[in-house]
DNA sequence: AGCACGCCGACT
DNA sequence: GTCGGCGTGCTC
C-alpha cells in the first residue's frame, strides 16, 4: 500500500496522509479528492511514501485522483514551501494561487491575428542594443531597464527574450493586467508564433489549466501574463521580465499576499537566470535599489518613435471662477485648438461616477455607505448612489434624510459629469468613456480603443484604464482632471502615487509628434509631487521622496508587516487588536538582538469599516525582513483569535488603506 | 476555513 | 423538557 501527503487551500498548515488504494497511481504535483474530516475536498500531493509512516493514524483512503499528469513538479512544490514559510500561509493556499481552479483541460482559442505578416524586429538604438547584451551577459544582479514612456523598452525585451530562447531557456514576462489587454500580447503572440502562452485575465479556469499544462509539457518557450504568470512552471527559465514595475497590480490583495516581483527574485536566484525590470517610474523602493548598487541601471533616454516630450503646464483650480465646471478655461481653450487642428484629446480622471459625494450644507451630512466608512458616489447612467467598496447602492435623495434641508447637493466630479460637461461644451465631436462601468459592458473596452486609435472618436475620458501604456499616434493634448485626488489618502505612498500617476498619463501626450501638451488640473499646484512630475523631474522627485522616507523610517529604509483585525464586532475587533499588541511587545522584549521591531497601533484602519466589518490595524517595523518576519512569524504561531475575529497577513504591503 | 460537539437561555 | 445560540477544538 502506498501513501501520500496531501496539503488543502485552507489555513491548514500540515500536511495529511493518505492511503492509495491499488487501483490508483498517482505521484507529487497531483490533485486528489479525499474526505478530511467529514467534508470532501480537493487536496495537493506534496510527497509519497511506501509505508505507512505512523501508526498512530487509521489512514483515510483517497477517493479519486482528479488529474491525468501532475500539474506541480518538485521546483514548483518547493516554491510553494518557500511562499508558505515568506507569506506566512499554509503550502495548500501557496498551491492554489499558483494555478488558479480549473477542473478540465480545454483549447485555448489561438491568439492570432488575421493578417499574418509576422511582427519583425525593429532596428535598435546604441542604447537598445547594450541593454540587450547587459540582460543577455547572465549578470547575477537584477537589471533595471529606466526609461521614458516611448524608449523602446518592449523591443529591448522582445529581442532579450529572442536570444534566451535561442539559447534553449525559456521566458517569463510579466505586464500589468490592464497593459495586456491589446498591443502586447498580439505582437508577442506574432513574434513567437505558436510557442507562446498568454495567460489572460478572461481565459476560464480550465484554460488556464490548458495553457499551464502547455508550459509544463515545454509545449512554449515564453509566456506573457499579469501577476500569477510568475509561477508558469518552466523547467528552465533563463530570464524573467518585469515591464511597469511600479504597477500596485504585481501585489496580490488576498491571501496569501504575495509580490511577483519577490517571487521573481527568488525564481531568478534558484534557476540562475536572470531578472530585469523596466519602468519610466520606478517605485521608490527600485529607486533605491538602483542607488545602492543592487541592482544594475540601463537607461533609455531618448524617445525611438522621435516624439519629444510634452509640454506640461498646471492650472490652479482655486483660482477658477467657478463659472467653467471642472474644466478650466487653459483647458478648454487648449481642447479646442487640438481638436481644429484634427488632433485627439485625453481626459484623465482618477475616479469613477458622477460626482464624488452626496452632502447637505444646512447639517453637513454625508451620504455614506451603510457597511462600509466610505463616501458613497452618485453613477448618473444608473441613477444610484454606489459604494465602491462593497457594491451597496441605494436611490439619490432631493431632502438631506438627516435635518429635512433642501440645501443638499453634490460635491466633486466623477467621469460621468465630466462627459456630460464635454458634450455641452463639444457638441458635434465624437466622444467616448472609458472607465470599469463602461467596461462591464462585454468588448466594449477593445472597441472603444479600436475606434479611438483609428481616430472615429475625438475625445476619450476615462479612469486608470486610458493611463496604461497604450500609444495613440493622434493625441496631442492630455487634461488631467484633479491631478491631487490621492493626496489626502492616509498612506506613506501617497505623494509616489500621485507622482507616477501624472507622469504615466503625460506619457501618453505626444507620442509620436512634438506637439504633445499636458494640462495639470490641481487644488494644490504648490505640492511637490504635483509640481516635480509637471517639470518631468523623476531624479528630483525620488531623491526629495528618498529623504522623506528616510526621516520616518519608511520603506525603503525599513520593512512593514500590516496586521488587520477585522469582525463584526467592534468592541472585540478593538479588544483582539490590543491583546495583540501586547503579546507582540511581549515577543520583541524576548527576541535578542541589536535593533528591536517597532510596533504601531493599533488604530482603526483608514478604510474603518469595509462590507460590515470593522478593521483595526497593527503595523509592524524592522529595519531588516528577518527580524520582521521572525516576529511576525512568532506571533501568527502564538496568536489565536476568538471566533469572530480575523486577521490578515501582510508582509510588505503596498498599500495602508 | 468548515464542521462537530458541547454547554446555557426562551419556547411548544 | 427541547430547540438553538455560538465558543472551542479537530481535521490523516
Amino acid at each position: 500500500m502506498n501513501y501520500v501527503d496531501v496539503v488543502f487551500n485552507t489555513p491548514l498548515k500540515d500536511a495529511y496522509t493518505y492511503a492509495v488504494p491499488e487501483k490508483f497511481v498517482c505521484s507529487v504535483g497531483q490533485r486528489v479528492m479525499v474526505k478530511l474530516g467529514s467534508r470532501r475536498m480537493t487536496g495537493y500531493i506534496v510527497g509519497l511514501h511506501d509505508q505507512p509512516p505512523s501508526e498512530k493514524y487509521d489512514y483515510k483512503q483517497i477517493e479519486r485522483v482528479v488529474d491525468k499528469e501532475p500539474l506541480f513538479g518538485i521546483q514548483e512544490i518547493a516554491l510553494s514551501r518557500w511562499m508558505a514559510s515568506l507569506y506566512l500561509c499554509s503550502q495548500g493556499e501557496a498551491l492554489a494561487v499558483m494555478i488558479p481552479g480549473g477542473r478540465r483541460d480545454v483549447a485555448v482559442p489561438a491568439f492570432t491575428s488575421v493578417e499574418d505578416f509576422l511582427d519583425r524586429p525593429q532596428k535598435l538604438t546604441a542604447a537598445q542594443l547594450q541593454a540587450i547584451e547587459a540582460i543577455c551577459s547572465s549578470e547575477k544582479r537584477p537589471l533595471y531597464l529606466y526609461g521614458v514612456t516611448g524608449s523602446g523598452k518592449t523591443e529591448v525585451f522582445l529581442q532579450a527574450a529572442e536570444r534566451i530562447i535561442a539559447d534553449g531557456r525559456a521566458v517569463i514576462y510579466l505586464v500589468p493586467e490592464i497593459t495586456l489587454t491589446h498591443q502586447l500580447s498580439e505582437q508577442v503572440s506574432k513574434r513567437f508564433a505558436g510557442r507562446v502562452a498568454v495567460l489572460h485575465s478572461s481565459l476560464t479556469p480550465s484554460q488556464r489549466l490548458a495553457e499551464w499544462l502547455r508550459i509544463r509539457r515545454g509545449e512554449v518557450d515564453i509566456v506573457i501574463g499579469a501577476r500569477s504568470a510568475v509561477f508558469a512552471p518552466f523547467k528552465n527559465p533563463g530570464l524573467l521580465i518585469i515591464d511597469e514595475e511600479h504597477e500596485n497590480s504585481y501585489k496580490s490583495g488576498s491571501a496569501p499576499r504575495y509580490h511577483a516581483r519577490q517571487v521573481a527574485m527568488h525564481r531568478a536566484a534558484v534557476s540562475k537566470a536572470v531578472l530585469v525590470m523596466g519602468s519610466a517610474t520606478p517605485s521608490i523602493e527600485a529607486w533605491y535599489l538602483m542607488k545602492t548598487e543592487r541592482f544594475r541601471r540601463l537607461e533609455l533616454p531618448v524617445r525611438v518613435s522621435g516624439g519629444s516630450m510634452p509640454t506640461i503646464e498646471i492650472v490652479n483650480m482655486a483660482e477658477e471662477d467657478g463659472a467653467g465646471g471642472p474644466l478650466s478655461y487653459k483647458l478648454q481653450s487648449e481642447m479646442r485648438r487640438v481638436l481644429q487642428a484634427g488632433r485627439q484629446v485625453i481626459l484623465f480622471l482618477n475616479r469613477r461616477g458622477f460626482s464624488y459625494f452626496f452632502h447637505c450644507r444646512t447639517c453637513g451630512y454625508e451620504m455614506r455607505c451603510d457597511h462600509c466608512s466610505v463616501s458613497l458616489t452618485y453613477h448618473r447612467e444608473r441613477n444610484r448612489m454606489i459604494c465602491h467598496y462593497c457594491g451597496y447602492n441605494r436611490p439619490p435623495v432631493q431632502v438631506c434624510p438627516e435635518c429635512g434641508s433642501l440645501d443638499v447637493g453634490y460635491s466633486g466630479f466623477g467621469t460621468e459629469m465630466i462627459e456630460k460637461e464635454v458634450r455641452k461644451l463639444f457638441p458635434g465631436r465624437s466622444i467616448a468613456r472609458l472607465d470599469t462601468d463602461a467596461a462591464r459592458k462585454k468588448d466594449s473596452t477593445r472597441d472603444i480603443l479600436e475606434s479611438f486609435k483609428k481616430r472615429e472618436i475625438d475625445i476619450l475620458l476615462g479612469t486608470q484604464m486610458v493611463a496604461k501604456g497604450l500609444n495613440f499616434p493622434g493625441v496631442d493634448l492630455v487634461g488631467i482632471v484633479l491631478a491631487d485626488s490621492a493626496l489626502h489618502l492616509p498612506d506613506f505612498r501617497a505623494q509616489e502615487r500621485t507622482f507616477s500617476l501624472i507622469m504615466q498619463v503625460s506619457g501618453r501626450s505626444g507620442r509620436y509628434s512634438d506637439n504633445g501638451k499636458v494640462i495639470i488640473q490641481t487644488y494644490r499646484p504648490e505640492n511637490s509631487a504635483v509640481r516635480l512630475a509637471a517639470g518631468g523631474n523623476i531624479i528630483q522627485f525620488c531623491d526629495e521622496e528618498l529623504e522623506v522616507r528616510r526621516q520616518t523610517r519608511f520603506p525603503p529604509f525599513s520593512r512593514l508587516t500590516r496586521l488587520v483585525f477585522r469582525g463584526r464586532d467592534k468592541d472585540r475587533v478593538i479588544d483582539q487588536a490590543d491583546q495583540a499588541e501586547a503579546m507582540l511587545m511581549k515577543i520583541i522584549n524576548a527576541l535578542e538582538g541589536n535593533s528591536s521591531p517597532e510596533v504601531l497601533g493599533p488604530a482603526e484602519c483608514p478604510l474603518s469599516r469595509i462590507a460590515g466589518n470593522w478593521r483595526w490595524q497593527i503595523i509592524i517595523r524592522s529595519e531588516t525582513l528577518n527580524e520582521l518576519h521572525r516576529l511576525t512569524a512568532v506571533f501568527m504561531e502564538q496568536f489565536r483569535p476568538p471566533s469572530g475575529v480575523y486577521i490578515e497577513v501582510d508582509i510588505d504591503p503596498v498599500s495602508l488603506l
